[in-house]
DNA sequence: CGTAGGTTTGACTGATCTCAAGTTTGGTGG
DNA sequence: CCACCAAACTTGAGATCAGTCAAACCTACG
């Protein structure tokens, strides 16, 4: 059922990913999965909720390492990522990456497209990944018309903002080993905060050079690192699956402190 | 007239700056800034103008490296700074530092201070500054009745957020000469579009040392590229005087493009 | 069972840090 | 106006963390 895109135009990616024909049945779970996250993050009416529940969308289906937006392009869509995972980055000039965000299900992406003309970075699937498409121009209305709703979702672009931050500090003042520590945590704490599992035992969707890329390193360093990190006894490996033995122990080696989720994320 | 405060308890920090006597004749100009600044934002209405207008603030000064807000913090206000440099900052437990940002005059600080109950990093002045400070609650009040208002806002914090991302690619993937040129393009961009003077010849507010703390470098190493960025004959330098003599070839040096600003910030 | 992408390992290099000693600057009080 | 002081800046030499290059080794998948 997957058909595989490799090669596009500069804008409009959107439009030729896999419409799914046999999502209509989900269509109600893929808005009670935002609706639930946002009524964390403001308390909404039930006038909000049937807003939500009234815009239009498309569910779309990507394949791994596809561009869902690149830098540059027009801001149409806003989506919410419902399987599998994303990650925003940008590119130097000379072509060195840096990704910025890690998302995963339950995620509200590109938010900032309901305000902001242009992408500023680009989105990439890690996964094979599914999500809602909703017109921005849409969901900006319903903004306009539901100041809680406004609200919330304003929240969730000022946690994005307090998550950016922290990677500011991340790969500007922690040592390697640290920075990809924290890396995980981050990854196993809004893992576990958006119900996808214990934090202790996870599977990694991204490749080493991915997490080179969101640590300001390279591969092979991260490679050394993570058996350092496992000599250490904080984590334990086997392939991508990663199991947190000491979460105290391994909060100290990464400096981390989930204040900056704001109990959402 | 100024006082100077070295020693604070933790929290509402505010309330022990200096009230400034003198400033209500200005009191009418620090909301007309603002206004200015929200009209590039999104398209306010008369009524929009009005409510902030009938905003609560107060005024108030702060000598240079005093905090305004601590980490872990409640937040009660937002501030518009009026006069002044200021910086946010994060620090690992080792107790390094990094700079998150630079604001600089017209800058709306603090604005998730709306939606989020406590400060996830500090906000602490660079230069002796003035500012108007806003209950969060009111602002609040007024973005739920006043949706151009709030969209005007949203749009700023989405700028910010968009900073972020460019501050993460430039502390993760640039060499230590090219992160401090894209520090100085930032900061000569944006003190432009606030109006307060060319791009091509300016003030640092900061030291050597703040620099390092923004783009993750030491000091030391600060002072090099400084002086190999004027042997390469980009820039002219003159205590803290900077002079940027060929700002496309400066641009090129720090990988530098304001798109990042979107047209604003 | 062949291939490509991902991971692992080793030897060497180099950008940036560290430490430590000057030097300059700007502000303050005499 | 000058002397002094603390903070900021400058410079050098040596140390180190992380990068580079290159080869091998997995392993999932067609």
């Amino acid at each position: 059922m997957l058909e595989t895109y490799t090669d596009f135009g500069f804008y409009c990616f959107i439009d030729r990913l896999v419409d799914e024909e046999n999502m209509t049945a989900n269509d109600n779970d893929a808005f009670t999965r935002v609706i639930h996250k946002l009524e964390r993050l403001a308390p909404l009416e039930q006038a909000d909720r049937d807003a939500i529940r009234a815009l239009p969308f498309r569910i779309k289906t990507a394949p791994p390492n596809h561009y869902l937006v690149k830098e540059g392009a027009a801001a149409t869509d806003c989506c919410v990522l419902l399987t599998g995972y994303v990650c925003r980055h940008k590119t130097t000039s000379s072509g060195d990456r840096q990704i910025v965000s890690f998302h995963m299900p339950g995620d509200i992406l590109d938010l900032q497209h309901l305000l902001l003309s242009r992408a500023d970075h680009n989105l990439e699937t890690i996964t094979e990944a599914t999500f809602a498409l909703v017109p921005a121009e849409d969901l900006r209305r319903v903004a306009q018309q539901r100041p809680l709703l406004a609200e919330a979702l304003w929240r969730d672009t000022l946690i994005d903002a307090s998550i950016f931050r922290e990677w500011v500090l991340n790969v500007g003042r922690r040592d390697a080993k640290s920075r990809i520590a924290h890396m995980l945590c981050e990854f196993a704490a809004r893992r576990e905060k958006a119900g996808l599992g214990p934090p202790e035992r996870f599977n990694l969707p991204m490749t080493q050079e991915q997490i080179a890329d969101a640590t300001g390193l390279t591969s092979v360093h991260v490679n050394r690192m993570l058996f350092e990190l496992a000599a250490d006894g904080v984590i334990v490996r086997d392939k991508r699956q990663v199991e947190i033995t000491d979460w105290s122990r391994m909060c100290r080696v990464a400096d981390f402190n989930a204040a900056y989720l704001h109990e959402a994320a």
